[in-house]
DNA sequence: TATTGTTATACTCTATAACTATA
DNA sequence: TATAGTTATAGAGTATAACAATA
């Protein structure tokens, strides 16, 4: 009783589906449905392991240049750093040279975390990438990394611009 | 006066700039935030503009197998169909044969509606991608087609398995 | 007056649940 | 009773604005 051209079609539109545009976008969302949904369980989250990556390479310390860089809004940043600061990941200490200012660190636990957190996204990312070998994704990886650094230098890696991909 | 330490940090950590899900939930995010824009400008909307590309290809038009296919919510969609009906891009009307559902098509308008769309979404495309020339834009393609096949069966084309890219 | 971190508020999406009319 | 479309409601997430302490 179902005519043809009605029900439930097979796949989507080709013109959706050969968007370069499309494709991203759609991959974009559901590699990071993925990643909030799995450290979610695990009783974190990805601007968790943000922040905490960023900290880990001790690049940063004061709350406003933290913010500036994982473009994340100061007032969203203060609950995070609320959060790890009571699990006890990090530690806020008044800057004394600018007592406005609060210089954030991490601490032993904080690095455990980060390394837990690592492994996890790592884990999250190789299902994601099933369907490729090893010489596809860093092809892939490249081509992404062209395409981010042109459009945000902060993806830029000032000195090591020659170094290994994984 | 500014301690080397503190300040904002020329770029993203290492850590993250190195992960693939990281660079993709980040493009993926990037190119929908300007195709939202930009159409948005144009006075519609990448939900339109998936509405209309799917019926210029005739697939479906009950509204429920419409809102399968773009994995919108039924509710959602209804809003969506108001207005480009409003705009005369599209008609509804009821199923005679069941007159519960509405059979959604587009109009002569709607087409060309289609087409413009179209036009401005290539061009947000073709700047996004600039860095790329055009046999990296296939591979590009290629591989992201390659992930997206692997996690939803409808990125799949039934017959044309061999066509062209762009 | 400007800036840092903070708190409070408003707004936009989206997801869920109820409602109607048909079957 | 179940389903298609619709409407109404609630929740999450995010952006904006006000605030206190310090420069």
């Amino acid at each position: 009783m179902i005519p043809p051209s009605i029900g439930s079609p097979a796949c989507l539109p080709q013109e959706l589906v050969s968007s370069p545009v499309f494709l991203l976008g759609r991959l974009g969302f559901e590699i990071k449905r993925r990643a909030i949904e799995e450290l979610e369980a695990a009783g974190s989250s990805m601007y968790h392991y943000s922040v905490l990556a960023l900290l880990g390479e001790g690049a940063c310390s004061a709350q406003a240049a933290i913010a500036d860089v994982l473009k994340l809004d100061r007032s969203q940043l203060v609950g995070l750093l609320d959060e790890l600061e009571q699990h006890g990941f990090i530690e806020r200490r008044r800057d004394p040279s600018d007592r406005r200012r609060h210089t954030v660190s991490l601490t032993a636990e904080g690095r455990d975390q980060l390394g837990r957190l690592r492994a996890l996204v790592r884990r999250i990312e190789d299902d994601f990438l099933a369907p490729l070998d090893q010489q596809s994704r860093e092809a892939l990886y490249g081509l992404l990394l062209q395409v981010a650094r042109h459009h945000d230098a902060r993806f830029s890696r000032p000195a090591e611009q020659a170094a290994a991909v994984g």
